[in-house]
DNA sequence: CTGAAAGCGCTTACAG
DNA sequence: CTGAAAGCGCTTACAG
């Protein structure tokens, strides 16, 4: 059928004359603008498929300065992440980017990233019309992205008052801490690392919030908290010898994320404490692993394919609203949170 | 510093009246090609610096007829396992296509793709000068690929005779079986499914080789495999239950990959079994949940990086040899085997 | 070894 | 509402 013969590239022009008509009609029945009758639209639209046309991303972005490309980039070390979390976002904003027929492209930076040197090749081409970022990264890249004046949006985390879609992470949190007391639960723990990356300090706050609210006043006895380390399954289990080895023991504890969760677990296991019975445990994500612990991990859900999804809408629409760049009003309408679940297993 | 101005685009153009040079000699000193003396490859060079010229992709593509652009595709599930070896396996290709000036577009595809409809629009729009498919695909989509002319090369998969990155998964087998045996194990099971995918059947063949070398003539009943599953922890669970409830129970246990390693210790620990004392497992890949594991998982490494950026240079030569495609000698020169390595850790 | 010129395949004002 | 033409920023023969 399909033969690998050299068969010749078909272009506009080629269209154009089979549909008796010109490059500018076929432009315009390709790119949705401008009006055309019904009926040349149909002659072209036929010719389109009869001549097997595929318009040439190179050529558009040429004559009409548009990529059609969006950079995402993400932390190398939160793309390789045992528990694929932004490999979840990146995955929704791909599937819609396919919708708005964009293409991404995934630049991955060191964490020790560095202004100049470490310049994901995107930007410094400037062969996108818009940067998803997604994840704390530092603030050097945030810097450049802003200078190069390339609209972005954030995900998971925020800069300034710039576009971003975030986790209702303190309602989520919320959830959690009262979920626990409702089951009886009054000496409930936090545990958390990386304190500086919003969406951990907001999960915190939620803790406290619902905490204070139900009259326990000293919640920091009962934070335990490792600011430098990142919310892994290790952080987790280490912060587990301090939690089980004070004196006021928790029976219950809600962890800042599934992984810091997995490894509490872990390292109580280990001391032969039962789960939930001895020790009740609240994660944060609704990450894989966590369906397949034993016991299975009772979380609040993050709905991370919708995420980047709407991180690609959301730029999407910056980039057609503002070519020129400017509005700078109603920014807080671009910042959007959207709402954790809580998802009710075993650990608690 | 960096204002953020409307700052016009520096073209070529611009560069070769700045260096008093024309735009040909300047292209041919930013593309390394034809020969330039020194004085003017010095004086072009001070210009684009001074300028602070970078080469407009796009108009590059459409002068060349070449994208710069590699595809990657992979099946989705794939991209999403918790165990991130495919991602690793992308970031290696990533990695070296930053030092050879290639943009890598993702595609992922659905595990149940169907030629036309899921055509990735990379495909369709011929968006790529080459193509790296990893892991095992619907040959739908092999033949669409193979088809549409474009040079491809396979990691972790073979098709036809291809080019290929591919594990030593015979040797990696032979050496963990050995490992065992070693170790004065008899009973050594084989653990795994999704058999035709070619790394596992490879992984079958290793371990039945290296027992029949042994002298175990019979390792039909020692092995334990459910085809039509993926070789995910679930699975491995779900084997437990077989392997250890006939009446010839193994000492030890290779199972085709960590995860399903990981099920399975999961599944004997709950029968209170110990590891490795009442049973030895051997896992392959050495995924990142083998070392958190308890006991840590001992297992084959496989250089996931490193398979990625030898598909991206494989590929990358290819397109520099080969511009007509034409050439179908050799392609053996092409199948390249990257060795595997034993990781002795606790569970074996 | 270097420069002038055509051409890659589109989009976009601009006439009509 | 539709067509002719310029131009996007490069690369690549082709003269010199």
């Amino acid at each position: 059928m399909n033969q690998p013969t050299k068969k010749k590239k078909v272009t506009i022009k080629d269209v154009a004359k089979h549909a008796k008509s010109s490059m500018s009609t076929v432009s315009m029945v390709v790119n949705g603008k401008g009006y055309v009758s019904d009926i040349k639209r149909k002659e072209v639209l036929g010719a389109i498929r009869q001549l097997g046309y595929v318009p040439s991303a190179p050529a558009r972005s040429l004559a009409s300065n548009r990529t059609n490309n969006i950079g995402f980039i993400l932390r190398e070390s939160h793309f390789t992440l045992s528990e694929p979390f932004y490999t979840r976002i990146f995955l929704g904003a791909e599937f819609e980017a396919k919708n708005q027929n964009y293409y991404v492209l995934l630049a991955t930076v060191a964490d020790d990233y560095e202004r100049e040197a470490d310049t994901p090749r995107l930007l410094k081409e400037r062969n996108v019309d818009g940067i998803i970022i997604a994840g704390k990264v530092n603030s050097e890249l945030l810097m450049e992205v802003e200078d190069s004046g390339i609209p972005f949006v954030l995900v998971d985390y925020q800069y300034k008052s710039y576009p971003s879609i975030t986790i209702d992470n303190r309602n989520g949190s919320i959830e959690a801490v009262r979920y626990l007391m409702e089951k009886g639960h009054k000496d409930i723990a936090f545990l958390g690392s990386d304190i500086r990356h919003p969406s951990i300090s907001d999960r915190l706050e939620g803790y406290q919030l619902a905490m204070l609210k139900a009259g326990h006043q000293d919640t920091k006895s009962m934070t335990f908290i490792d600011e430098d380390k990142s919310p892994t399954l290790q952080t987790g289990f280490d912060l587990g010898m301090r939690i089980l080895g004070g004196k006021r023991k928790p029976t219950a504890v809600f962890c800042a994320n599934d992984a810091l969760a997995l490894g509490l677990i872990k390292y109580a296991k280990q001391k032969k404490l039962k789960i939930p019975e001895d020790l009740a445990v609240v994660g944060f994500d609704d990450v894989e692993g966590g369906k397949f612990s034993t016991p299975q991990l009772t979380t609040v859900r993050v709905f991370k394919e919708q995420m980047g999804e709407l991180a690609l809408r959301l730029l999407a629409e910056l980039l057609d609203d503002i070519p020129t760049l400017n509005s700078k009003f109603e920014r807080s309408n671009h910042m959007l949170t959207v709402p954790a679940e809580l998802i009710i297993r075993e650990s608690a």
